[in-house]
DNA sequence: TATTAGCACTCTTTGGCTTCGAGTGCTAAC
DNA sequence: GTTAGCACTCGAAGCCAAAGAGTGCTAATA
């Protein structure tokens, strides 16, 4: 979309859009004149604005009311005539120090950056642990007490899936560990698509003794590698209550009850593809029951490992900040992976 | 606490429990007469809950309103009155499918089952993972690129620890397996406090070479041993806010607030020590914010690994059912645990 | 002595009414 | 094209009266 508005209505925008984002009420023209001066009369501004709300870009709650910005309105804000705004340095430092504590696994640092996320925006904060598209890197059959071993199985972009399963008696240490070495030998580096028939034949064959076993094995190295399984971790929930949109309670069901749908905000999450900031906002869902929120979504990326950080709140939401805060955190946070996993994946 | 109400009083505190529990409403004189059939008029039962006011069992939101149970009335109400309702056959089903879904990994399953939970109570579902003592029982080094391993601990509860770390360039992968060989062999069965100084140095003697790679597969297994990291899971947070009590924008937010704040959901559920079903109501929970609230806890367990199932609500609770709830999943899941590790753990 | 009927009283809830004020749109003047 | 002036609209807030639920007390009753 190109920009249409001429300057002044831009600036009566933008006015429009700032104020009500930080006040969450209905400005109208007077307020416009004194606090944001443009030179010109309130009456002026009311054509202004009359016209701004022909056009879509603002409405009014009600006829005796100030105006409000409509998601047309917020939509040509973000895409014109906002700039994200750059994190402070004590900001800056905090998301520092939580993207660089190499001392943990990397899902909990995801998680915790999450958290301090919703901690600056004062929304709820979403945050998916890097995924990458699957590919084995290790199996580790370990015997688990009689008859059992705990299976792990290791993909390249450093997510681990484990599973205590049963196996034969006769089964030794020594035999969990052969099959271990011939697995990792035939399949290190493939994906799901490439542990084609014939493999998996020839490793039967080679380790024909041991079919119970293997199956058990396929079966959880099958499932690690399909598992899209994007667990999403959730933040800063409760200060979403701040808003005042979120006094309304039905609005709020609504909202936690999104929260909860595991499915629906991983597809959400993963429609955001690369790197770079999304904004969506209100209806832009294409969801009956989202009307009301915005999000703000930022990828992070190391080759083939992936993931993604939003930032949900209200249509009143605070782009400009939020979309700085994501921007600084994710390059911080693919700068960190990439020292992490050097260039090996 | 022994019973102290004659059996009158009883039946008309059931009845005012029962009633403000269905139907949130201050109960009157009248009412009880009418719903709950003791024979004896309004004006009777007036005089006694005039009684039960002053013995502190119940109390009256003002005036001219009805009689609520107090938080003596409750507890009172838990420990004499109430019954554990038993789950209908339905609801038994539903709990022992999620229960027997051997396929997947633990945490998930209790995870599962702490929604089902939350969808069956229409109150919010906390769940911890089941954990040990912390008991050694497997590490698993894997090379992972030039300069880095894979660092895998194994405790002998089930649960996984894993980290990216990196290593010194000479390292092979065959020195790897030897330094697992080599721990595997000291460490096995040990916990943390059994693992002295004399092993350590014992396992640095013999792996003298190897010591940068030791300090950090120490590290993680010293993290992995004492992590009581207690993994909370919730569920059916939205659930709540059908509850009248959760209108209130200022409760719902410390109700919300509480429910991050991971440190203290974890004291709280910690301090459920055992198997049985504990309640805790209001000022129980000896804090300023938490005085609508209250939990039902359940504990699993099966040798040294346990875990614990909570419900939370408002003071309002239906706690027969929610107890029966809990009894019945505890139970299914300790016995589910029990044939999924056999007597070795 | 325990129970009950009757009644005056209390206190919240609800709905209607008015007032107040912010903001608009229109018209006419600049 | 801009502005001042003005009548008009509409929600928010405050006020009051009526309704209704429930109580506590007293006196009558079994």
């Amino acid at each position: 979309m190109i920009p249409v508005l001429d300057e002044r209505k831009e600036k009566i925008l933008a006015a429009v859009v700032e104020d009500f984002i930080s006040t969450a009420e209905p400005i109208g023209s007077r307020t416009i004149a004194r606090k944001y001066g443009l030179g010109v009369s309130p009456a002026t501004i009311r054509n202004e604005m009359a016209d701004l709300e022909e056009m879509g870009y603002l409405r009014q709650p009600h006829t005796s009311a100030g105006r409000i910005p409509s998601e047309r309105g917020y939509r040509y804000y973000v895409d014109h005539l906002m700039q994200p705004e750059e994190p402070d340095k004590q900001e800056k430092e905090l998301l520092q120090k939580c993207v660089r504590t190499k001392a943990r696994e990397i899902a909990t640092v995801i998680q915790q950056t999450g958290l301090i996320l919703a901690q600056l925006t004062n929304y709820a904060a979403l945050v998916t642990s890097p995924s990458g598209k699957g590919v084995y890197r290790h199996i580790q059959l370990v015997p688990f007490g009689p008859g059992q071993a705990m299976v792990l199985v290791v993909l390249a972009s450093g997510e681990v899936f484990h599973r205590l399963t049963p196996v034969p008696e006769g089964i030794t240490a020594y035999d969990l560990e052969s099959i271990s070495a011939v697995l990792n030998a035939k399949l290190r580096g493939l994906t799901v698509t490439d542990i084609k028939s014939t493999i998996i034949k020839e490793i039967y064959a080679e380790l024909s003794y041991y079919r119970q076993v293997l199956d058990l094995a396929f079966e959880l190295i099958q499932e690690a590698l399909t598992a899209r399984e994007e667990r999403i971790f959730r933040g800063g929930i409760h200060s979403i209550l701040n808003e005042p949109e979120f006094k309304n309670v039905e609005r709020l069901r609504t909202l936690l009850g999104l929260l909860e749908q595991e499915d629906f905000l991983c597809d959400l999450l993963a429609s955001h593809t690369g790197q770079g900031i999304d904004i969506r906002i209100g209806r832009e869902f294409n969801r009956e029951d989202v009307r009301e929120l915005s999000m703000v979504t930022a990828g992070y990326q190391i080759n083939s490992v992936s993931g993604v950080l939003a930032v949900l709140g209200p249509t009143r939401m605070r782009y400009a900040r939020v979309a700085g805060i994501l921007r600084y955190v994710t390059e911080s946070l693919s700068e960190e992976l990439r020292k992490a996993f050097g260039g090996e994946i």
